[in-house]
DNA sequence: ATAGCTGCAAATGCTTTGCAAGGCC
DNA sequence: GGCCTTGCAAAGCATTTGCAGCTAT
């Protein structure tokens, strides 16, 4: 999945995004093509490297309008804040507790029965898998 | 697993911890019987709710002595939040996302198949899986 | 034109820290 | 007595918010 800048621009427009010229950077950034896991602070620190002029408070309002739109999945691993995941479809995680780091499970090799009900009154909304490891 | 008043001083006491009255009093909300899940305000309110004096930085403290100890469990689940989980044992969860609610699966009808390997340099340190719901 | 965005700074909320005073062993 | 613990207030951080000025459509 490689998105080039025209592709950027109907993938803004298909989700009903505005093309402002900080969103089309950021998911510049984003959709690059292959999987990222970001914060806000690294993608505010890449955008400034990259000559961006975004301010953090955009870069958390545009993580957030992304993620509404489909095009994130918010990651609660780290208790210190938040990742978002390009990858949207239905996959799981390793998380290094000693250095921070997010990695996806490779191919798919999980697989949760999920047998028990939820609670009365709710629907399962998502099932999320964390495998927290550390340096040996 | 049912603790009282003597039996919180000898749980304290085999994990290396002074029996201080903060601890005993907390410990005692704590374990009183019963798997709870507990956010460090929540602790805090219930403790001067019960009539003790406990400021909540030792709140904050405890919490991570006891988990320190192997006592709770930390739960990374809410954004906003650090929760804890006296059931140390293996299991899974349950979070509302609306209600912020977190409960046990009951009966540990979740298998996880683990087939992947981890990260090179690192070991598995522990699987948690959260199943998010929202009211129907 | 106008509804929606952006940027800044201030505010918020959870959590940690520094340090003096007090308590356990 | 000596080391650990507590409490308070202040600091720290990630994140959100208010609002005036812009901008896409």
């Amino acid at each position: 999945m490689h998105h080039n800048d025209e592709h950027i621009d109907e993938l803004l427009a298909s989700r009903g995004l505005r093309l402002t010229r900080q969103r089309r950077q950021l998911a510049g950034l984003l959709f690059r093509g292959g999987d990222r896991h970001v914060t806000a602070e690294m993608l505010g620190r890449e955008a400034k490297l990259s000559g961006f002029r975004v301010s953090l408070a955009t870069v958390y309002n545009t993580l957030h309008q992304f993620t509404r739109a489909g095009l994130l999945r918010r990651i609660n691993v780290d208790p210190a804040r938040t990742w978002f995941d390009t990858n949207t479809t239905v996959h799981h995680h390793f998380f290094n507790t000693r250095s921070l780091e997010l990695t996806d499970i490779p191919q798919e090799r999980v697989s949760v029965d999920v047998l028990p009900a939820p609670p009365v009154g709710t629907t399962i909304d998502h099932v999320d898998v964390v495998i927290r490891v550390t340096p040996r």
